[in-house]
DNA sequence: ACCTGAACACCGTTCAAGT
DNA sequence: ACCTGAACACCGTTCAAGT
């Protein structure tokens, strides 16, 4: 894997791909506030100057990362032959809920433009699938550009809450205290809160984001 | 407004309140990257520990400028008489992304936790508007939630790209820089996105946010 | 072309001292 | 209780110098 091309250079050469591999790997550890350029040198072994010969700066490089983790979900992607187009924008969404979710620093960069290949990618799947859909032609932009939205929305809002988690008390344990402290709220000012505080505490992110995304896609139906 | 308690206080004293305020239009004027203590003191006229006598850091003061945001706005709902629930719905939603789009700082940290009292309350009248529709009760904390998600989402997101936009350039122009990349594309791996390059260009992100909402809204009748 | 590492400017936070 | 402002630790970025 790694070549040693010129001689002044370091055996195992640096690259902007295993610069990005690098990054992923502490965002990952130390989620975007403990990731450092210190850290960075460190892991790689060499100095500021030579990361900023890859890369512009620390925000292309987050901006890499995100891209990334959208293009390694993309291409772990298995085909579903003889399943429908909805079956199939189903699992792509799922599958890059789960890469999102894995890798939770990175949602909120994740746009769908020129500067991120891979999210172009995604987005033109999720397009290409809702074009297999009955709806109207006329629709496919918004609709796509709506699932789109609300996978990454939620999923940047998912991460929001794992950023709040404090090492040493557990996710379930998390939602189970904020849940007693919806049930503890005034029902007079909070009558829908306090009511659905139980399902708060029993409740899957993930399968409150199908739920959501089916939600969707009947009203896709709809409109056929 | 500035009340003289104390001998040795400043004239206009500082509060939480005065500091959030300060922090709020801060945020507006230079966006989070640019927002700094150092700014901060000197708008208020005072030293760091000052602040850190009415917050606890700047995580703190960024959500409760964040939750002072929302606040705001649902204080600025006026009442529909006769509206039903899902125009009152509409109207609520469009409210919140003008807020959050004016403030574009803000959607990355709006969570719905009793950390965020305004959130919460935000929540709730979503959630009281769901329920007054047809759809049934088990299903009224997923569709909230997810209309939820979707608001803070989809805001996010388009903040996300208006932390892009350098100055000097407008947001048109840069639509219409963005919808002829798409355009460029190779049609054999970009079949969808080529062909929807043209929406891009004339699309609002406004219009846009309520064909998904109402999509959304589609899809919960089509339950009843 | 690619890498080194010291130097710079800046920023969030603390804290001893004041009223 | 509330405020001051200097001091500290840290961080992203630059750059002259090396191969």
């Amino acid at each position: 894997m790694s070549q040693t091309r010129g001689r002044g250079r370091r055996a195992d050469a640096l690259s902007k791909d295993v610069v990005v591999r690098a990054a992923v790997d502490l965002l990952d550890e130390h989620g975007e506030r403990g990731f450092t350029f210190k850290l960075l040198t460190e892991r790689l072994q060499t100095g500021a100057g030579a990361v900023y010969w890859h890369v512009a700066n620390k925000d292309e490089l987050v901006l890499l990362a995100t891209d990334k983790v959208i293009g390694d979900a993309l291409a772990a992607l298995r085909p579903e032959p003889g399943a429908d187009a909805e079956t199939r924008l189903r699992t792509l969404l799922l599958t890059m809920y789960d890469a999102l979710d894995q890798h939770f620093w990175a949602a909120p960069h994740v746009v769908a433009g020129s500067a991120m290949p891979n999210a172009m990618l995604l987005l033109e799947r999720v397009g290409s699938l809702i074009a297999e859909t009955a709806l109207p032609a006329r629709r496919h932009f918004a609709a796509a550009t709506a699932l789109f939205l609300y996978l990454v929305g939620v999923t940047a809002q998912d991460s929001a809450h794992a950023k709040t988690v404090e090492p040493g008390v557990s996710r379930d344990e998390l939602l189970g205290q904020e849940a007693a402290r919806w049930a503890a709220l005034d029902p007079a000012t909070f009558p829908f809160v306090t009511r659905v505080a139980a399902e708060l505490g029993d409740h899957s992110d993930r399968d409150q984001f199908i739920t959501g995304v089916d939600l969707f896609l009947d009203g896709l139906r709809a409109h056929g």
